[in-house]
DNA sequence: TTGCAATTCAAACAGTTGTATGAAACTATC
DNA sequence: GATAGTTTCATACAACTGTTTGAATTGCAA
């Protein structure tokens, strides 16, 4: 084991790079000098810079996941085995969502890093979004036994729905600003996520009996 | 004026290149010697290689926002100035689903490259992008006057979801595919598109006195 | 202090990239 | 068929990239 001041240096300010000017023009010079260590530092503690991108985006990346999982297992449990779909779908993009949006000046450099990776997609990013698999399945779980009558087909449009809301929304946070003049307020997250909510909600529960009007799961 | 053939061989060797293996690994080398030309010929004809990279996305661009648009008057002429809110959406969201999804097998070279185009998003396909604004004004506009009473911001709201869905399954149509164990069946366009219009559609009327239930705008 | 491993460093490496150059080949006009 | 303008070509350029190397330095244990 080691001081660890280098490595962890290395990753400050690649982040940090990362979010300012995204991936495609930040140098592993680039971020060796705002971490004031030398060039080979980064090979010797991450192997490449591929690994050093993979490593920050994994780190954040599992981060969201836990409270993800946290969310929808408390709500599980408080239903017995079955929780509300609003609820599992506000497990699914509250996180994601509280972690990339809200008022820009206070942004963390974790939460604009994460829009840079949603924005971008550079190949090591790409290979563990791919791993993230799994870990959807588990909200596909939930919502089955959320929605017992409807196909799986539909579970996974919703599903598929839901994340497009989600995702899409931090990618272009900036035009939907513009396009809306501003009317549309990205920084009040909870709105976000609750609309986000009650329209997956409407995609998965329309034309069925139980539909019942979708409840707000978030202040508005 | 000139024979224009080079131009055109690079225009087609760089498409079908940047479709296959993304902008990130191919080279003005590759692109050349696909066209089978010389290297300098690229700057002679396209200045840079980023114009050319434009060139190709805004052709494609240009054709699908044609597209859009003529689906889109022809709807408001039938209407007398005003089109149901579904076939508004269906003339947004058809011709970008039309012109990505399909049988992978028969997916057109300009297809494909789109897609790619929506995946990578490298510098200059962004500067375009961005400059589509006014076009979507005019989809903004055209669901203002089908839904009079509803407000500004949930109009916004609405088109940005369904921009949401439509791309988010084009860029992640292969994770869906996975996801779903193939039930999603990304190769009928169609239901595709019905899908994400009548989302689009519950999301833009729910909650308002006339919020009938959402017309069936294509087969299914 | 000595010895050994972990870490840091300057420097070079090996490769690739997009672009520029200037001569050669071509094309069409008079 | 000479001329002027356009297009093609081989080649060089200049800069930048991530990575490696081997020596210097540091930190720690015996």
């Amino acid at each position: 084991m080691a001081s660890d001041h280098t490595r962890s240096a290395i990753l400050a300010a690649a982040e940090r790079l990362y979010a300012d000017r995204g991936f495609g023009d930040v140098t592993l010079r680039d971020i060796v000098a705002e971490a004031g260590v030398n060039l080979a530092a980064v090979n010797y503690h991450f192997g490449s810079k591929d690994e050093l991108i993979a490593e920050l985006f994994v780190t954040r990346s599992i981060a969201t996941n836990r409270e993800r999982l946290r969310e929808l297992k408390a709500a599980e449990e408080e239903g017995g085995g079955r929780a509300p779909i609003e609820v599992i779908l506000h497990a699914l993009v509250g996180p994601t969502l509280r972690g990339c949006l809200g008022p820009e000046n206070q942004r963390s450099t974790a939460a604009r890093f994460m829009i840079r990776a949603s924005i971008e997609s550079v190949p090591p990013i790409r290979r563990i979004k791919n791993r993230e698999i799994d870990h959807l399945r588990k909200f596909a779980g939930a919502m089955r036994r959320a929605l017992p009558d409807r196909s799986d087909v539909d579970i996974y449009w919703g599903l598929n729905f839901a994340l497009a809301m989600a995702h899409h929304t931090i990618r272009e946070s900036e035009r939907l600003t513009k396009l809306s003049e501003g009317k549309c307020d990205l920084d009040d997250v909870e709105d976000v996520v609750a609309r986000v909510v009650n329209v997956a909600t409407m995609a998965l529960t329309a034309g069925r009996s139980e539909a019942k009007a979708p409840a707000k799961v978030a202040a508005r």
